[in-house]
DNA sequence: CTAGGAGCTCGAGTCGACTCGAGGTCAACC
DNA sequence: GGTTGACCTCGAGTCGACTCGAGCTCCTAG
């Protein structure tokens, strides 16, 4: 309804969406865009509003680790338009998956990295109130005292 | 208690943590172990239970996004010995930071997947009760129903 | 009229983290 | 005594995703 078909060069595009220009002629040259960049005087890009929202979404999807082939499949189909709608989504599902199963792993990680700083915490603690500033505790054999804990992991 | 000095063989311990043969010889030269790994007879590695245990916990810190140079530095502090504790708790502190952050802005990404998961869910609920097998619903430009949602990202 | 700044193309370089291959040693088995 | 099979070293190759640089075209301001 409003905004009357903003046209943004490559460097404001830059700006607002945080790529390098670089990056954004790479992105064409891979593909990445559902319809081609059209072109200004002296061959220069001419980005939509479109254009930006559709990067929006390719970034939000690269940074949760989605390939740029990937990427390249998702714009090829929204390109050829209405009625390959069930393979966007198996696109979409199967990202969401992976998605899903890296912020678990992530968590598990986060767990034995929240030990490890509570174990160094503890001890560091101990030790300021034991002795003053200096070292103690030579462990058995030169190894970390936050090891694994007893639950596996 | 138990467990009388393990040895293993670059081959086992390569079965037991998943991690190649190539990986492993690349991890020692890169300075990640925390002990030099001990030859046995013809200059082959022998691994000790030790060894295997920070591995694991290597494995860990990898999966969560840690840099090698990072987990190097670690290991070097754990060499060191006693006496260095505050530094490898503000390194371990800095990468819960980063993992942390990495969960939430994953999570965000998330939000945005599982919303456009939904938006095709529904197009293709209403197309399968609407219509047969066929296609429908040319959308204004070209573009993808599934665009972002009102609240900004 | 020239200097600066933004764009353009094309090809090459970088970085992190492996991954592979060639060529060699050694012990065990048939 | 020949053939596996597991190991060794060292150097090179790969992969994904940018990132950079050289050399060029425009346009605008001083």
């Amino acid at each position: 309804m409003a905004a009357d078909a903003v046209s943004l060069s490559i460097g404001q595009v830059a700006e607002r969406t945080g790529l390098s220009v670089h990056t954004l002629r790479f992105y064409e040259q891979e593909g990445l865009f559902v319809s081609p960049i059209r072109r200004g005087p002296g061959g220069r890009r001419s980005y939509s509003q479109d254009d930006v929202d559709w990067l929006t979404v390719c970034i939000i999807l690269r940074a949760s680790g989605m390939p740029l082939p990937a990427l390249r499949r998702y714009a090829e189909l929204v390109r050829e338009g209405a009625g390959n709608e069930e393979e966007r989504l198996a696109l979409l599902r199967e990202h969401h998956g992976r998605v899903t199963d890296q912020i678990g792993r992530l968590t598990q990680c986060l767990d034995l990295i929240t030990f490890k700083v509570a174990v160094y915490e503890d001890l560091l603690d101990q030790d300021g109130r034991a002795a003053g500033p200096g070292r103690r505790s030579p462990s058995r054999g030169g190894d970390d005292p936050a090891s694994t804990p007893g639950t596996s992991v």
